[in-house]
DNA sequence: AAATAAGTTGACGTTGACGTTAACGTAATA
DNA sequence: TATTACGTTAACGTCAACGTCAACTTATTT
């Protein structure tokens, strides 16, 4: 069959080792909606795509996205199975998305450049200092 | 002498409405140190360089920073005056931007391609539903 | 003079995203 | 068998980033 069926399953204690993050943000997670592990017995089993979209949700996370944001492009990762409307309201969310990310590459650029002159004045700042000894040292003692 | 300088002033609401935020936003900004108007008898008066850091801040929030880390780079944007130490300290902290940053556009690169293929699931669902259009409305009316 | 607009300083409220502690169950190990 | 490791739910605490009053001043307009 070759399917691309991961059966790999994961603990609560495992993921939060993996990623760097408690316990408390997984469950938090789930109290939220954003994830939905099975269970064994009352202990909470993940799977594969479970752990991808803890990926999607950290990833967001590191974007600057809220959680309800996040929890949007975890739900574009779900096979996409919906009516028409459905369906064109994702489109719709995906291209707000896009917009948005286009707005962050901008913004993106324009801190990278700003950081280049910063440092470039920083380091002729130092340049004259090495010129200029007087200047060197912390406190101006007399 | 053709001066780089920028005598335009602004009041708080001026500011406010140009960057569509609120006045409290703005003081709040003040409370954190992040912008220290002049005073006009008691009112704040804003000059071009309070403008720009103001514009700074709000880039850094657009890409997630909170405003310990945009105050950061606000104070990058002042003309470079220190001693060794504190631009050794200063380039040390614009290479840890650079990282988030790089981070970020790496972050930002795979979530545009997911929201492509996200997209491209999209349509081809909605090509699908035109051809079989026993799948095309709202609900399973028997 | 009265109202309106824009500013001020507190001070408390709110929301998101968790942290922390309590009180408890279960399973493997010394 | 008692401790240790890992899990659970429930509830309250915290911190950032503002929002939302209240109570007030000062300048302009009617």
């Amino acid at each position: 069959m070759n399917a691309i069926n991961q059966n790999k399953t994961y603990t609560i204690s495992k993921l939060a080792e993996e990623f760097d993050i408690t316990t408390r943000t997984i469950r938090f997670y789930e109290e939220k909606n954003l994830l939905k592990p099975v269970r064994n017995g009352s202990n909470r089993l993940y799977s594969a795509a479970d752990r991808v979209k803890l990926k999607l949700i950290l990833r967001g996370k590191r974007l600057g996205f809220t959680l309800e944001e996040s929890r949007e492009i975890v739900d574009m990762y779900n096979p996409a199975q919906g009516n028409t409307e459905q369906l064109q309201s994702l489109i719709g969310i995906i291209r707000d998305k896009r917009k948005h990310l286009e707005q962050q590459l901008h913004d993106l650029e324009g801190m990278m450049l700003d950081l280049r002159d910063s440092e470039e004045r920083c380091l002729n700042a130092l340049a004259e200092q090495s010129n200029n000894p007087a200047l060197h040292s912390q406190g101006n003692h007399s």
